[in-house]
This record gives C-alpha cells, sequence and structure tokens, in this order.
DNA sequence: GCCTAACTGTTAGGCTACCTAACTATGAAC
DNA sequence: GTTCATAGTTAGGTAGCCTAACAGTTAGGC
C-alpha cells in the first residue's frame, strides 16, 4: 500500500499482467452485455438488491451506491429507471424519514433471474472450450480477486 | 458454444462466479483509473499502439477500432483526443491513400510509461496484501483469462 | 478504359452512465 | 429551538460508445 518505497518487481509485472487482463476483459464483459434487454449498470443494482435487499426489508440508495462504486445521484438516476421499467420500488424508510428503502418487484427478480442465465449461459459456452486444469487455475483465483476486489472498495 | 443443449451445472456455476468476479473487477478499474490525467480508453489506446505499432510503422483506424473491440468512429474519435494532446500522430498510409496510419509521440510514449507506472504501484500495493498462495493462484489463472478474452473477441 | 461494387475513414446526431454543485427535508446536539 | 450533519433529488455537464450518412480510394468485370 505504501507506493513511497520501490516495490518488488516480481509484484508489479503481476500488477502489469493482472490489470492487462482486467482492461481485456472490460470488452469482453460489454460484448456479453450487447445482446441484453437490460443494460450492465441496471442489470449490477437489480443483482445487489437480490442479494442485499431482503434482509432489511430493501436497501438504502446510499447504501447501493456505496455498493456499486459510484456517487448517490448515479444511484438515484439508475433507480429511477429501473422503478420507470417496473423492476423496483421505493419505499419510506420507516426508521428515517429522509432514507428510501429499494426493493426489488416480482418482475424485477424475474428479469434478474433471466437475465443471469442467459449470460451465464453464453460465459459457459466459452468456458467449456478450455481444458479442465484451465478450468481448476480459474475457479481458484476467483475467490483471490474477490479479496481484491474488497480490498479496494473497503 | 452449443446454447440448445442444456450446460453442465458446475460450468454455469463457475461462470456465474466468473462474471461476479469480471463485474465487480469493473469498479476496481474505474477506482485505479480515477486518479489519473489519461482515462481508461485512452491509455488502453496508447497501449495498443505502443505494443502493435512500432512493426509497420502506424496502426490503421480499423485495426484499432478491432483491437480495442469499439467500432471505427469511436476509434476516430478517441484519435483526434489523442492528436491534439499530442499524443498520437495520424499520417496517410503510403500504400492505401484511403487508410490512415496512427503512431505514438514522444509524448505520447512518456504518458503511457508513466500512467502504467503509477496504476501498476496502486495495483501492487494491494497485491502485496496477499499471500504467497494467493499470488500464485492468481498468477496461473491470467494466460486462461487471456485465452478466454481472445475466445470471445475473435 | 470505365463503371460499379467494396472498402476506409470522418462527420453528424443521439444515448447511457457517470460526475459535481446546489437544493430540500429530516434528524441530532446542545 | 437554532445549528449542524445527513439522505436523497434535481440540474447541468462530460466521456465514450453507437448507427446512419457521407466522401474518397481501390479493384473487378466487361
Amino acid at each position: 500500500m505504501n507506493a513511497s518505497e520501490p516495490a518488488d518487481p516480481g509484484l508489479l509485472a503481476l500488477a502489469e499482467d493482472f490489470r492487462e487482463a482486467l482492461r481485456h476483459s472490460i470488452y469482453l464483459v460489454r460484448r456479453l452485455d450487447a445482446d441484453g434487454e437490460l443494460s450492465a449498470a441496471q442489470l449490477s443494482m437489480l443483482k445487489m438488491l437480490m442479494d442485499a435487499g431482503p434482509a432489511a426489508g430493501g436497501v438504502r440508495v446510499g447504501e447501493i451506491a456505496r455498493n456499486l462504486g459510484v456517487k448517490v445521484p448515479s444511484a438515484t438516476e439508475q433507480i429511477i429507471k429501473l422503478e420507470r421499467a417496473g423492476l423496483a420500488r421505493r419505499e419510506p424508510d420507516p426508521d428515517d424519514s429522509r432514507a428510501v428503502r429499494v426493493t426489488l418487484t416480482d418482475a424485477g427478480l424475474a428479469a434478474v433471474a433471466s437475465a443471469n442465465e442467459r449470460r451465464n449461459t453464453v460465459m459457459a459456452g466459452v468456458l467449456s472450450s478450455l481444458s479442465d486444469e484451465d478450468r481448476a487455475a480459474l475457479a481458484a483465483a476467483l475467490p483471490v480477486i474477490g479479496r481484491i476486489n474488497a480490498t479496494l472498495l473497503a
């Protein structure tokens, strides 16, 4: 984390390779999201609502923004679009009248499920062309990438 | 690749996890690119020009677009910005008067080097907090991710 | 040779998702 | 019961992508 001291060359090389892989993966994700009724941003938000929502009867706007790594007005904007599409609902927070709680509608739940399934099928098709060793290597790295993401989003 | 037959459940689960990791990584990349003089799109293009450019005295606009996974007008737009910033140069192709060859200027070369170094240092800082096993797992997966990207961009 | 078809890149216009700044309304502290 | 902080919305602007329409260049068929 300390940028002032010279970093290990091996670490820097890994960092570069990882960044490169992510950079290319962005186009992959773009490709994957191109043929959908739901944009990447909207699907991300719906998915987050599905994961975190039921617990407390909805997710607050600020929390949504924080979870997605965007600012609050950007979250508001997306929420309004989802609401207009009938996929999400905004309700006043009973405990804090300033706050708003966002929940998925049944249609939203169905939409995220079907969009997810479609994308997973495409991705599974790609993965099926890999060797077993490759798939194992990928599976082993996913938790690590998760930890990296958690570190940076913290 | 065949979406019509029911996919292996394990494969679908891996596909979902991988997509999830990529989805989160997008925010990671955004964070990494936020504190820069160069946008992610511009850095991508500069880097591509550095990798592919010297060979043939420049890269053609169509090729740039194809390499970056965008359409030709989008590439033109970015190239013009880079040109205005003094980082790239457009020259007529001696062999085909329709074509344009794009090359990096010295300033462009320096810019990509410094932007890269800065981002690598940040990423290396994050990676340094991982265990050796985690780093090994990540390193092992990068070539696989590269193959996946190549498959989808082909 | 020329005329047509194919190709390369630019221009024009529009969209989505993000941002900052300014505002409203509620809650909390003292 | 002011005053200060917090939650969210609104307004206005930007970057990066797209499609459609265009101009110039090349290549083939006759």
